[in-house]
DNA sequence: AAGACGAAAGTGGTTGA
DNA sequence: TCAACAACTTTCGTCTT
Protein backbone atom coordinates (compact mmCIF):
# COMPACT_ATOMS: atom_id res chain seq x y z
CA UNK A 1 0.00 0.00 0.00
CA UNK A 2 1.13 3.51 -0.68
CA UNK A 3 -1.01 5.63 1.62
CA UNK A 4 1.02 8.67 2.35
CA UNK A 5 -0.02 9.59 5.86
CA UNK A 6 2.38 12.50 5.93
CA UNK A 7 -0.03 14.52 3.82
CA UNK A 8 -2.48 16.02 6.28
CA UNK A 9 -3.15 19.30 4.57
CA UNK A 10 -4.26 20.09 1.06
CA UNK A 11 -1.22 21.53 -0.74
CA UNK A 12 -3.58 23.72 -2.75
CA UNK A 13 -5.69 25.45 -0.14
CA UNK A 14 -4.26 24.17 3.17
CA UNK A 15 -7.56 22.67 4.22
CA UNK A 16 -7.28 19.73 6.61
CA UNK A 17 -10.60 18.40 5.49
CA UNK A 18 -9.42 15.48 3.38
CA UNK A 19 -11.87 12.86 2.27
CA UNK A 20 -10.80 9.30 1.76
CA UNK A 21 -12.87 7.45 -0.79
CA UNK A 22 -12.08 3.78 -0.76
CA UNK A 23 -14.43 3.05 -3.63
CA UNK A 24 -12.32 5.09 -5.96
CA UNK A 25 -9.13 4.58 -3.99
CA UNK A 26 -8.38 8.26 -3.73
CA UNK A 27 -8.15 11.03 -1.22
CA UNK A 28 -9.30 14.44 -2.16
CA UNK A 29 -9.70 17.80 -0.52
CA UNK A 30 -13.23 18.68 0.55
CA UNK A 31 -12.54 22.35 -0.01
CA UNK A 32 -11.15 22.52 -3.51
CA UNK A 33 -11.46 18.98 -4.79
CA UNK A 34 -7.77 18.60 -5.37
CA UNK A 35 -6.89 14.93 -5.52
CA UNK A 36 -4.21 14.48 -2.88
CA UNK A 37 -3.59 10.91 -3.73
CA UNK A 38 -5.15 8.36 -5.95
CA UNK A 39 -4.50 4.73 -6.77
CA UNK A 40 -4.14 3.93 -3.11
CA UNK A 41 -4.17 0.29 -4.10
CA UNK A 42 -0.53 -0.16 -4.94
CA UNK A 43 -0.20 -0.22 -8.71
CA UNK A 44 3.54 -0.46 -8.77
CA UNK A 45 5.10 -3.23 -10.77
CA UNK A 46 5.73 -6.50 -9.08
CA UNK A 47 9.15 -6.96 -10.44
CA UNK A 48 10.03 -10.04 -8.54
CA UNK A 49 10.75 -13.39 -10.00
CA UNK A 50 10.22 -16.42 -7.85
CA UNK A 51 11.60 -18.98 -10.27
CA UNK A 52 15.11 -17.84 -10.94
CA UNK A 53 17.29 -17.25 -7.92
CA UNK A 54 17.00 -13.53 -7.48
CA UNK A 55 17.76 -12.74 -11.11
CA UNK A 56 14.93 -10.72 -12.61
CA UNK A 57 14.27 -12.39 -15.88
CA UNK A 58 10.57 -13.03 -15.85
CA UNK A 59 8.59 -9.84 -15.68
CA UNK A 60 5.40 -11.29 -17.00
CA UNK A 61 3.36 -9.96 -14.09
CA UNK A 62 4.13 -6.40 -14.99
CA UNK A 63 1.23 -4.58 -16.61
CA UNK A 64 0.53 -1.12 -17.86
CA UNK A 65 0.04 1.52 -15.18
CA UNK A 66 -3.52 2.38 -14.25
CA UNK A 67 -4.84 5.69 -15.45
CA UNK A 68 -7.82 7.95 -14.96
CA UNK A 69 -7.75 8.47 -18.68
CA UNK A 70 -9.09 5.01 -19.38
CA UNK A 71 -12.72 4.50 -18.54
CA UNK A 72 -11.97 1.31 -16.57
CA UNK A 73 -8.61 2.64 -15.44
CA UNK A 74 -7.08 -0.08 -17.61
CA UNK A 75 -8.06 -2.70 -15.13
CA UNK A 76 -10.89 -4.69 -16.72
CA UNK A 77 -10.47 -8.10 -18.20
CA UNK A 78 -10.67 -8.91 -21.85
CA UNK A 79 -11.29 -12.34 -23.28
CA UNK A 80 -9.25 -13.10 -26.32
CA UNK A 81 -11.10 -13.84 -29.54
CA UNK A 82 -9.02 -16.90 -30.30
CA UNK A 83 -10.49 -20.23 -29.31
CA UNK A 84 -7.43 -21.26 -27.38
CA UNK A 85 -6.95 -21.80 -23.72
CA UNK A 86 -4.13 -20.15 -21.85
CA UNK A 87 -1.63 -22.84 -22.71
CA UNK A 88 -2.36 -22.37 -26.38
CA UNK A 89 -4.21 -25.53 -27.19
CA UNK A 90 -7.55 -25.40 -28.94
CA UNK A 91 -10.72 -25.30 -26.88
CA UNK A 92 -12.87 -28.35 -27.46
CA UNK A 93 -15.98 -27.97 -29.58
CA UNK A 94 -18.02 -28.84 -26.51
CA UNK A 95 -16.79 -25.78 -24.64
CA UNK A 96 -16.85 -23.40 -27.53
CA UNK A 97 -20.46 -22.19 -27.22
CA UNK A 98 -19.77 -21.45 -23.59
CA UNK A 99 -16.78 -19.35 -24.59
CA UNK A 100 -18.90 -17.37 -27.01
CA UNK A 101 -21.42 -16.66 -24.30
CA UNK A 102 -18.72 -15.58 -21.88
CA UNK A 103 -17.22 -13.25 -24.42
CA UNK A 104 -20.56 -11.73 -25.19
CA UNK A 105 -21.36 -11.05 -21.56
CA UNK A 106 -17.89 -9.84 -20.85
CA UNK A 107 -18.23 -7.32 -23.64
CA UNK A 108 -21.63 -6.24 -22.40
CA UNK A 109 -20.61 -5.95 -18.79
CA UNK A 110 -17.67 -3.86 -19.84
CA UNK A 111 -19.42 -1.18 -21.83
CA UNK A 112 -23.13 -1.60 -21.58
CA UNK A 113 -24.14 0.76 -18.84
CA UNK A 114 -24.80 4.39 -19.50
CA UNK A 115 -22.08 5.72 -17.26
CA UNK A 116 -19.30 3.63 -18.74
CA UNK A 117 -20.22 4.45 -22.30
CA UNK A 118 -20.49 8.10 -21.40
CA UNK A 119 -17.06 7.93 -19.74
CA UNK A 120 -15.40 6.36 -22.75
CA UNK A 121 -16.55 9.17 -24.98
CA UNK A 122 -15.84 11.86 -22.43
CA UNK A 123 -12.32 10.73 -21.60
CA UNK A 124 -11.48 10.58 -25.27
CA UNK A 125 -12.77 14.10 -25.70
CA UNK A 126 -10.78 15.31 -22.71
CA UNK A 127 -7.58 13.82 -24.09
CA UNK A 128 -8.27 15.25 -27.51
CA UNK A 129 -8.89 18.69 -26.04
CA UNK A 130 -5.77 18.63 -23.90
CA UNK A 131 -3.54 17.58 -26.75
CA UNK A 132 -5.02 20.24 -29.03
CA UNK A 133 -4.42 22.92 -26.42
CA UNK A 134 -0.92 21.68 -25.50
CA UNK A 135 -1.97 20.93 -21.96
CA UNK A 136 0.07 18.40 -19.97
CA UNK A 137 -1.07 14.87 -19.33
CA UNK A 138 -1.30 15.54 -15.62
CA UNK A 139 -3.95 18.12 -16.40
CA UNK A 140 -5.90 15.62 -18.50
CA UNK A 141 -5.69 13.20 -15.57
CA UNK A 142 -7.09 15.78 -13.23
CA UNK A 143 -9.85 16.78 -15.61
CA UNK A 144 -10.76 13.11 -15.97
CA UNK A 145 -10.97 12.68 -12.21
CA UNK A 146 -13.28 15.69 -12.01
CA UNK A 147 -15.44 14.31 -14.80
CA UNK A 148 -15.70 10.96 -13.02
CA UNK A 149 -16.88 12.65 -9.87
CA UNK A 150 -19.47 14.64 -11.79
CA UNK A 151 -20.70 11.48 -13.43
CA UNK A 152 -20.94 9.67 -10.09
CA UNK A 153 -22.94 12.59 -8.74
CA UNK A 154 -25.36 12.33 -11.68
CA UNK A 155 -24.56 15.78 -12.88
CA UNK A 156 -24.03 14.95 -16.53
CA UNK A 157 -27.46 13.87 -17.71
CA UNK A 158 -29.13 16.56 -19.73
CA UNK A 159 -25.86 18.20 -20.65
CA UNK A 160 -23.74 17.44 -23.66
CA UNK A 161 -20.60 15.41 -23.09
CA UNK A 162 -18.51 17.99 -24.90
CA UNK A 163 -19.69 20.84 -22.73
CA UNK A 164 -19.11 18.91 -19.54
CA UNK A 165 -15.73 17.63 -20.68
CA UNK A 166 -14.74 21.18 -21.61
CA UNK A 167 -15.85 22.42 -18.20
CA UNK A 168 -13.82 19.70 -16.45
CA UNK A 169 -10.75 20.71 -18.45
CA UNK A 170 -11.34 24.34 -17.58
CA UNK A 171 -11.56 23.56 -13.86
CA UNK A 172 -8.30 21.59 -14.02
CA UNK A 173 -6.80 24.44 -16.00
CA UNK A 174 -7.78 26.92 -13.28
CA UNK A 175 -6.41 24.69 -10.54
CA UNK A 176 -3.10 24.25 -12.29
CA UNK A 177 -2.87 27.89 -13.30
CA UNK A 178 -2.41 27.32 -16.98
CA UNK A 179 -3.29 30.19 -19.26
CA UNK A 180 -6.31 28.94 -21.14
CA UNK A 181 -9.59 30.78 -21.35
CA UNK A 182 -13.12 29.45 -21.69
CA UNK A 183 -13.06 30.75 -25.24
CA UNK A 184 -9.93 28.77 -26.13
CA UNK A 185 -11.51 25.59 -24.89
CA UNK A 186 -14.95 26.19 -26.39
CA UNK A 187 -13.40 26.99 -29.76
CA UNK A 188 -11.82 23.54 -30.09
CA UNK A 189 -15.17 21.84 -29.66
CA UNK A 190 -17.07 24.52 -31.54
CA UNK A 191 -19.47 24.96 -28.65
CA UNK A 192 -20.91 27.99 -26.94
CA UNK A 193 -18.43 29.47 -24.44
CA UNK A 194 -21.32 30.64 -22.30
CA UNK A 195 -22.60 27.10 -21.95
CA UNK A 196 -19.12 25.99 -20.89
CA UNK A 197 -18.96 28.79 -18.34
CA UNK A 198 -22.35 27.88 -16.96
CA UNK A 199 -21.47 24.21 -16.69
CA UNK A 200 -18.14 25.11 -15.13
CA UNK A 201 -19.87 27.02 -12.35
CA UNK A 202 -22.50 24.34 -11.95
CA UNK A 203 -19.84 21.64 -11.55
CA UNK A 204 -17.79 23.66 -9.13
CA UNK A 205 -20.83 24.24 -6.97
CA UNK A 206 -22.06 20.64 -7.18
CA UNK A 207 -18.69 19.07 -6.47
CA UNK A 208 -17.70 21.74 -3.96
CA UNK A 209 -14.54 22.57 -5.84
CA UNK A 210 -12.91 25.91 -5.28
CA UNK A 211 -10.42 27.27 -7.74
CA UNK A 212 -8.06 30.12 -7.01
CA UNK A 213 -9.00 33.27 -8.92
CA UNK A 214 -6.57 33.44 -11.82
CA UNK A 215 -3.81 36.00 -11.49
CA UNK A 216 -3.22 38.29 -14.48
CA UNK A 217 0.37 37.02 -14.36
CA UNK A 218 -0.78 33.66 -15.68
CA UNK A 219 -1.44 35.11 -19.11
CA UNK A 220 1.66 37.26 -19.48
CA UNK A 221 4.02 34.90 -21.24
CA UNK A 222 1.38 33.66 -23.61
CA UNK A 223 0.18 37.10 -24.70
CA UNK A 224 3.74 38.39 -24.93
CA UNK A 225 4.77 35.68 -27.32
CA UNK A 226 1.68 36.24 -29.44
CA UNK A 227 2.50 39.94 -29.63
CA UNK A 228 6.23 39.33 -30.20
CA UNK A 229 7.31 41.34 -27.19
CA UNK A 230 10.81 41.01 -25.81
CA UNK A 231 11.89 39.89 -22.35
CA UNK A 232 12.43 43.42 -21.14
CA UNK A 233 8.84 44.36 -21.84
CA UNK A 234 7.60 41.11 -20.39
CA UNK A 235 9.44 41.73 -17.15
CA UNK A 236 8.06 45.25 -16.93
CA UNK A 237 4.54 43.88 -17.48
CA UNK A 238 5.06 41.48 -14.60
CA UNK A 239 6.28 44.33 -12.40
CA UNK A 240 3.22 46.42 -13.16
CA UNK A 241 0.85 43.55 -12.44
CA UNK A 242 2.60 42.68 -9.19
CA UNK A 243 2.35 46.29 -8.07
CA UNK A 244 -1.33 46.35 -9.00
CA UNK A 245 -1.95 43.16 -7.04
CA UNK A 246 -0.12 44.56 -4.03
CA UNK A 247 -2.26 47.66 -4.05
CA UNK A 248 -5.36 45.52 -4.49
CA UNK A 249 -6.33 47.11 -7.77
CA UNK A 250 -7.14 43.77 -9.38
CA UNK A 251 -10.00 42.50 -7.24
CA UNK A 252 -13.21 42.05 -9.15
CA UNK A 253 -11.57 42.98 -12.45
CA UNK A 254 -11.09 40.56 -15.27
CA UNK A 255 -7.52 39.26 -15.13
CA UNK A 256 -7.15 39.42 -18.92
CA UNK A 257 -8.13 43.09 -18.80
CA UNK A 258 -5.39 43.85 -16.27
CA UNK A 259 -2.85 41.96 -18.32
CA UNK A 260 -3.93 43.80 -21.47
CA UNK A 261 -3.59 47.18 -19.78
CA UNK A 262 -0.17 46.32 -18.38
CA UNK A 263 0.95 45.29 -21.86
CA UNK A 264 -0.24 48.60 -23.25
CA UNK A 265 1.58 50.65 -20.62
CA UNK A 266 4.78 48.62 -20.64
CA UNK A 267 4.86 48.77 -24.43
CA UNK A 268 5.23 52.54 -24.38
CA UNK A 269 7.84 52.45 -21.64
CA UNK A 270 10.10 50.04 -23.48
CA UNK A 271 9.31 51.34 -26.95
CA UNK A 272 7.56 48.20 -28.01
CA UNK A 273 4.29 49.90 -28.74
CA UNK A 274 1.28 47.81 -29.59
CA UNK A 275 -2.03 49.39 -30.47
CA UNK A 276 -5.12 48.82 -28.40
CA UNK A 277 -6.54 47.02 -31.37
CA UNK A 278 -3.64 44.52 -31.54
CA UNK A 279 -3.76 43.88 -27.81
CA UNK A 280 -7.51 43.53 -27.92
CA UNK A 281 -7.23 40.88 -30.62
CA UNK A 282 -4.93 38.54 -28.69
CA UNK A 283 -6.37 39.12 -25.23
CA UNK A 284 -10.03 39.07 -26.23
CA UNK A 285 -10.63 42.20 -24.20
CA UNK A 286 -12.27 45.17 -25.87
CA UNK A 287 -10.37 48.36 -26.51
CA UNK A 288 -12.75 50.20 -24.22
CA UNK A 289 -11.82 47.97 -21.31
CA UNK A 290 -8.11 48.31 -22.08
CA UNK A 291 -8.55 52.08 -21.99
CA UNK A 292 -10.42 52.05 -18.70
CA UNK A 293 -7.94 49.70 -17.07
CA UNK A 294 -4.75 51.34 -18.25
CA UNK A 295 -5.96 54.77 -17.15
CA UNK A 296 -6.85 53.47 -13.73
CA UNK A 297 -3.54 51.58 -13.44
CA UNK A 298 -1.40 54.47 -14.65
CA UNK A 299 -3.11 56.84 -12.25
CA UNK A 300 -3.06 54.56 -9.21
CA UNK A 301 0.53 53.51 -9.75
CA UNK A 302 1.59 57.06 -10.62
CA UNK A 303 3.12 55.98 -13.88
CA UNK A 304 3.89 58.90 -16.15
CA UNK A 305 2.28 58.09 -19.38
CA UNK A 306 2.09 59.83 -22.70
CA UNK A 307 0.74 58.43 -25.91
C1' DA B 1 -6.55 57.04 -42.76
C1' DA B 2 -5.31 55.00 -38.46
C1' DG B 3 -5.54 55.11 -33.74
C1' DA B 4 -7.40 56.77 -29.59
C1' DC B 5 -11.25 58.56 -27.01
C1' DG B 6 -15.59 58.38 -24.45
C1' DA B 7 -20.75 58.42 -24.22
C1' DA B 8 -24.65 55.51 -24.19
C1' DA B 9 -27.08 51.40 -24.25
C1' DG B 10 -26.97 46.40 -23.67
C1' DT B 11 -25.36 41.77 -21.52
C1' DG B 12 -24.75 38.30 -18.05
C1' DG B 13 -23.29 37.38 -13.44
C1' DT B 14 -23.31 38.45 -8.38
C1' DT B 15 -25.37 39.96 -4.23
C1' DG B 16 -28.47 40.83 -0.69
C1' DA B 17 -33.16 41.58 0.85
C1' DT C 1 -36.85 34.88 -6.27
C1' DC C 2 -36.09 39.35 -7.85
C1' DA C 3 -34.13 43.89 -8.26
C1' DA C 4 -30.01 46.59 -7.84
C1' DC C 5 -25.35 46.64 -9.06
C1' DA C 6 -20.58 46.45 -10.97
C1' DA C 7 -17.80 44.99 -14.72
C1' DC C 8 -17.55 44.50 -19.29
C1' DT C 9 -19.04 44.74 -24.29
C1' DT C 10 -20.89 46.80 -28.50
C1' DT C 11 -21.63 50.58 -31.20
C1' DC C 12 -20.71 54.85 -32.93
C1' DG C 13 -19.51 59.68 -33.52
C1' DT C 14 -15.51 62.69 -32.59
C1' DC C 15 -10.82 64.13 -32.04
C1' DT C 16 -5.74 63.87 -32.99
C1' DT C 17 -1.69 62.83 -35.50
Amino acid sequence: MSVDTTVVKCPECNSRDLIYDDKRGERHCAECGMVIENRIIDQSAEWRDYTSDGVRTDRSRVGAPSSNLLHDKGLSTTIDWQNRDYSGSAISSKNRPQMYRMRKWQQRAKTTNYKDRNLITALNRIQYLCSKLDLPKSLAERASAIYRRALEANMIRGRSIDTTAAAAVFIANQQMQTARTVDDIAKEFKINPKEVGRTYRFMKRGLKIRTPPPSPLVYVSRFCSELHLNKKTENRIREIIELAEERELTYGKSPCGITAAAIYIAGYETEQVRTQREISDVTNVTEVTIRNRYKQLAQSLAIEFEV
